[in-house]
DNA sequence: TCTTTTCTGAAACAAATGTTTCAGAAAATT
DNA sequence: AATTTTCTGAAACATTTGTTTCAGAAAAGA
């Protein structure tokens, strides 16, 4: 038989997903790629396929890494009402601390609108954030810490648009105390 | 003395900018850009100048556009409460019938952590829109409209940053409703 | 009308783009 | 160890990119 690949795969996918989270899908060229996955063009065109293949890819890494982490979330044995507020915490932290933000809210203002088949990873990924959402506003709404006036769904839609206008204002004004503020009255806003 | 500009300088940005809003700047090609503008590379180059400098241009004419707006909002005659319901409703509509939502939150997301210069004219868009609303948000008040238990710059700020996450959702879910119903929700958190 | 200046169109430019080619190296099985 | 298959590196590919060139057309003033 023959030789088997030389690469991690699941490694260069990572690399690749750097290098799109930072440059964007047009702004990252084919050799930007290359060189970070540290592999040749050939063995890229071999394996995983062309620039749109390996790009669906990295969107679809990301989702699944947010996944995980919302597993792991869901597993932590803390009150439905806490993990909630660790996860708009966290997400205020990732604004701040990350330089280049969220990488589903860039690439579906990028290509969102061109691109199908990303898109589709994107509401994908979209959709398990409400539903992971919506169950967790219901069960701290049971708990007694979230007001019940409203439905879970609107509520869980309303959150998971939040943060990307955050995104927006701390790419522009690299105020942290102001996401903090806007987190605050956030949290506020929808405790009991 | 000398032929002079044969060309709409005003109106050739106009057409620049709705193909960098539509393709992104990375996106659009000079050629895609000559070609809408109906000009020869060579007559933008020696006017205006290059694609970062027509970029540049696009954006600021956008900006600068939103102010017209902004203004001419202020002088309707209309109670601040009642421009701020119908300032929400319009962004509303431009989400759910422009095919590409707003053109600063697009480039802010592709180009605001690369570009200064094209980061500094959003920002300085971005300040405008605060100043707006801050105001428009202290007369809410006055008028007992608004409930006034939070800073008027607060809820300026997260006024600001709360369309954005909407657009993003009509990109992904491409549901109208989902984004009324948040709209709805807003004006009803704020309301007094 | 003639001159002078400047703008325009088409073509050309070098560099960068995404992609392919292919000879040889490398590994797995026999 | 020989064989066979497949992977890899470097180079080449055709396009497309952003930008420049320049001859001639066009306008304004003399």
């Amino acid at each position: 038989m023959a030789r088997s690949v030389e690469f991690d795969e699941e490694q260069a996918i990572q690399k690749a997903m750097e290098v799109f989270w930072e440059k964007g899908y047009n702004g990252a060229s084919l050799r930007d790629l290359t060189e970070a996955m540290q592999i040749n063009s050939s063995s890229l065109y071999n394996t995983i396929g062309d620039k749109k293949e390996l790009f669906l890819r990295s969107v679809q890494r990301y989702a699944d890494d947010r996944r995980k982490d919302s597993k792991r979330r869901l597993e932590s044995g803390k009150s439905a009402f806490d993990i909630l507020i660790e996860y708009i915490n966290d997400a205020v932290d990732v604004i701040i601390a990350k330089k280049n933000g969220c990488m589903a809210v860039k690439m579906a203002f990028e290509v969102g609108n061109t691109d199908k088949r990303v898109a589709d990873v994107l509401k994908a990924d979209s959709d398990f954030a409400f539903s992971f959402l919506r169950d967790l506003i219901k069960s701290a709404m049971k708990e007694g810490r979230i007001s019940a006036d409203e439905e879970p769904e609107l509520l869980a839609d309303y959150f998971n648009s939040t943060w990307t206008g955050w995104y927006e204002s701390y790419i522009l004004h690299k105020d942290g105390d102001k996401i903090r503020r806007m987190a605050q009255f956030f949290i506020k806003q929808i405790s009991k």
